[in-house]
DNA sequence: TTCATGCTTCGATGGTAGCCGAAGCATTGG
DNA sequence: CCAATGCTTCGGCTACCATCGAAGCATGAA
C-alpha cells in the first residue's frame, strides 16, 4: 500500500527532500533520511516498487526523482492534513540545536545560516532564483570576487550545476548548493570563519567568533 | 504523521468503507476490517487523534465519520496512486453506484461524469493539457461564459491553480480540479443541475432530470 | 435493581519491518 | 590491471505495534 510507504519516517524525508523536483543520489537521500546507504537502498526499492520514484542510472550513480507531478501532488495533501491537525511529521529535522544553527549537507552549508545566506543573495540581488533555478548575476560574480575571492572558472563541473537550490532538513526551505555552495562553504573553512566538528562523523558546522561577526558582514539580515 | 496512520491495512479498511460519506458505529467498521471490537478502538482513537475520523456518541453507539472532503481527497489521491501501480487493496473504487457516477472530490466534480467532462473539455479544445498541467483556451473562456456565466475574473486566487488535473479514484483517470473545477461545480448546483446528496456527509452528487440533459448537452460523447 | 449491549482500557504476546555490519557487484579513474 | 567509490544483498538484531483475552465503564432496557 503507498500509504504505508510514506508512513515511514525515513522514506518520508526522502520523499520530502525529493519535493523540490530534483533528482538525488541514493547516499544524499540517505544522508538526508539520517541512515546508512543500505538501509537507504532498501527503502528506495520500496519506494521504487510502489511507484512513488523513479530511477536514473548515471556512472555509478543513481539519480532518484518523483514519479510525477500525482505523487507530488498526493504528498502535499499528506502534509497538508498533517499541518492541519499539528501532527507534523515525527522526524522534523535535527533535534541538536547546533546542528539546525549550521550544519553540512553534501558539501555545502545548510541550517538557519544557509537558508539566511540565500536569503541574503537573493534580496540583494545576487543571484537570481526563478522556482527551482538560481542563476548567478554579474552583481553576484562581483560580489564573490571581492569579497570570497571566488572566481567563475573555479565554479565550472561537467556534470554539477553551479548553483542549485536545495531543501533544507530543519528550515523546510531552500539554502545554496551546487559548486558555488561547496565554493563558499570550503571558503570558509580556510578563513578560518568555521569548521566541520571534529567528532568523527558530526556534521555540525562550527563558526568562530570573527567569521560568526563577517557571516553577518555579509548575509546578516 | 498521518500516511503511517493509512498504511496499516485494518484502519485503511475502515476509512474505506466510510469513504461513502455515512457514518458507521465503531462495532460496525471492526467487522469491516475484520478485526475484534478492542483492537478497533485503539485503531478509531488513533484516527481520531490524526483528524482523520470524528466520533458521534449516540445512544450506547459510538458513530464515525471522516473528517471531512479534504480527507476524502487525500484518500482518494492515495487509492488512485495505489490503483495506478497495481497495488490496488481489495476493491478499486466506491462499490456504491452512484457514488461512481458522480462524487465530490474536495470541492469539485469527480467519478464517471467527472473524468467525462474533462474528456469532452480537452476533446473540444477548450483545455489545452499537457500531461499534469492543464489551461484553458480562449476558446475555453468564451464556451464558459457563454454557457455556464463564468468568468477569467472569478478564477483567479492567489495561490491556487485555475486548472488542475485531479486523478480519479473510481476511473483511474483525471479529472478536473482547481478553482475553475470548484466554480464549474458550484454553477451546476446554483442552476439546479446537481446537488450534493442531502444525507449528512454524503459525497454522493444528484443530477435532476434536466440537469442531466444539460449537462450531456455541454459535455456528452 | 439487574441484566445485556457497546465500547474502552490493560496486559501479554508475536510478527513484522527498520536498522546496521559485513561482504559482494558495478563503474570509474589512475 | 588495481584501487576507490557508489550502491546492493545478506544475516542477525531489536523495537515497535497490531492483535486478542480479560476485565472495566457506560448506556439502555426490563
Amino acid at each position: 500500500m503507498v500509504a504505508s510507504l510514506v508512513g515511514d519516517p525515513a522514506r518520508a524525508n526522502m520523499l520530502t527532500a525529493l519535493m523540490n523536483g530534483r533528482a538525488l543520489t541514493a547516499s544524499e537521500l540517505a544522508q538526508e533520511a539520517g541512515i546508512t546507504p543500505q538501509t537507504a537502498s532498501s527503502h528506495l526499492a520500496k519506494l521504487e516498487a510502489g511507484g512513488l520514484v523513479e530511477p536514473e542510472k548515471q556512472g555509478r550513480h543513481r539519480y532518484y526523482r518523483l514519479t510525477d507531478d500525482d505523487v507530488a501532488g498526493v504528498l502535499e495533501g499528506l502534509a497538508g492534513l498533517a499541518a492541519r491537525t499539528g501532527h507534523m511529521r515525527v522526524r522534523t529535522g535535527p533535534k541538536d540545536p547546533a546542528l539546525r544553527r549550521a550544519r553540512i549537507c553534501y558539501d555545502h552549508l545548510a541550517g538557519d545560516l544557509g537558508v539566511q545566506m540565500l536569503d541574503s543573495l537573493r534580496e540583494r540581488h545576487l543571484v537570481r532564483q526563478r522556482k527551482q533555478e538560481i542563476e548567478l548575476t554579474a552583481e553576484g560574480e562581483r560580489f564573490l570576487a571581492k569579497h570570497l575571492q571566488i572566481s567563475p572558472d573555479m565554479l565550472s563541473h561537467p556534470r554539477r550545476p553551479v548553483c542549485k537550490a536545495c531543501l533544507d532538513w530543519s528550515e523546510r526551505r531552500h539554502h545554496l548548493a551546487g559548486t558555488l555552495g561547496a565554493a563558499m562553504m570550503q571558503r570558509f573553512a580556510e578563513l578560518k570563519w568555521a569548521a566541520r566538528d571534529p567528532t568523527p562523523g558530526s556534521r555540525v558546522v562550527n563558526f568562530t567568533r570573527t567569521g560568526e561577526k563577517q557571516f553577518a558582514a555579509l548575509f546578516g539580515k
